[in-house]
DNA sequence: GGCCTTGTTGTGCAAGTGTATAAATAGCCT
DNA sequence: AGGCTATTTATACACTTGCACAACAAGGCC
């Protein structure tokens, strides 16, 4: 007597996106392996079984959705950076700031990029996707900072752009997991501001309206 | 004709040690769930069904390891601190060095360290665990600090205190997931030589006997 | 309106999971 | 030497897992 169970067609793009945020919210919850495809599909709405017919395993669905969480990431990192009108130096600082706030800062993001990165040394996919993304969110920094030191008269040589870009992404990688797994730590624009402060100090930026301690 | 398993009887301790080190290694393996009791049981070379004579259940064994994981970190980390007749400036190089080498710096701790964060969120034992070894090491960064400021002659009140270390505590964390995920890409002593520097900029502190760039 | 494609469901299955518990034996004590 | 006990093995069990596949029906097409 138990009526089969009503369903809708989705379109292809739309069923994968749903089954992709599904399994990230499952990993958040229950973790990599405990992700189950039952958990999954339960949370999309759907049955197990349909998710076979987008994905070829679990596997492939983890690294799509590991794929596609990356791409979220730096995309929103990045975008704070085209800004019309903005000296570059405003300009860092906007980028800072971005990626010390929500909704870059934010626990659910962070225990997805801690449960995938956990696995990277064992599982090549992952961290090749990990690989791509830092490497150019790394280079994003190192853009912004030649323009910065270019606006200061300044023209350190390879190396040394290098070694600020790599400090000024520890400062930003560095912040964003103090104020993920301890935000209520931290008062509102507080991180923002230390993290505006160690790279203006890192690449010897005199502070603008600001006094320096004592 | 089966002869039943030989075996010795250890020490309680040294069972537990050892379950807790196989405990790691499967984790480290196959992720924290994919790290099965037999796993684990087979890499310590004994039965799974031993592993609920010393713990209650899998879930208290994955605490504990945690927990132990934790204590090493931090101990290592700290253990830089203590030199005897040295200035407080070269006991903070010193520290900082040390955190961004080996045995700090590598790839099967970062593996843990991830893979037990990612669940923090979800687990409030991990994350209470993680709280306490994150502010015990973020005080003591700030206690080097205050030496290091006093020695110059300053008096930074507590908010800046707490600020510089907060800052601090992100550069080495930063810098020691690179190094961690991307140890490749850096020359022997090379992230110890960007923290230095990014430190020391972030106090104030005028380069010893190096050429600011330009 | 009826058909036909294919997205979707439901069921089945072998392998593996954590836990419980009985059976064996290693090694200390007297 | 021989027994006692706690450590260790081995087996059993109920349950979950990923995956395979057959049945079904939603919705476009003529």
């Amino acid at each position: 007597m138990n009526a089969r169970r009503k369903f809708r067609r989705e379109g292809e793009e739309r069923r994968r996106q749903d089954l992709i945020e599904a399994t990230l919210d499952s990993v958040v919850e229950h973790g990599l392996e405990g992700a189950t495809l039952r958990t999954i599909a339960l949370r999309a709405d759907v049955t197990a079984g349909l998710i076979r017919h987008y994905f070829p395993g679990k596997e492939e669905l983890l690294q799509e959705a590991y794929t596609a969480l990356v791409g979220r990431m730096t995309e929103q990192a990045k975008a704070a950076l085209v800004m019309e009108d903005a000296s570059p130096r405003q300009r860092l600082a906007a980028f800072v700031t971005a990626n010390l706030n929500a909704p870059i800062v934010d626990a659910r993001v962070f225990s997805l990029w801690a449960t995938f990165l956990g696995r990277a040394n064992a599982d090549p996919t992952l961290a090749r996707a990990h690989r791509e993304g830092y490497l150019g969110f790394r280079n994003e920094v190192e853009a912004v900072v030649a323009e910065v030191l270019a606006a200061e008269q300044r023209k350190p040589d390879a190396g040394q752009l290098r070694h600020h870009a790599i400090a000024i992404n520890a400062i930003i990688d560095g912040l964003w997991i103090e104020g993920c797994l301890a935000g209520e730590m931290f008062s509102p624009g507080e991180l923002a501001a230390i993290g505006i402060k160690a790279v203006e100090a890192e690449l010897g930026l005199a502070p603008l309206e600001q006094f320096q301690e004592k």
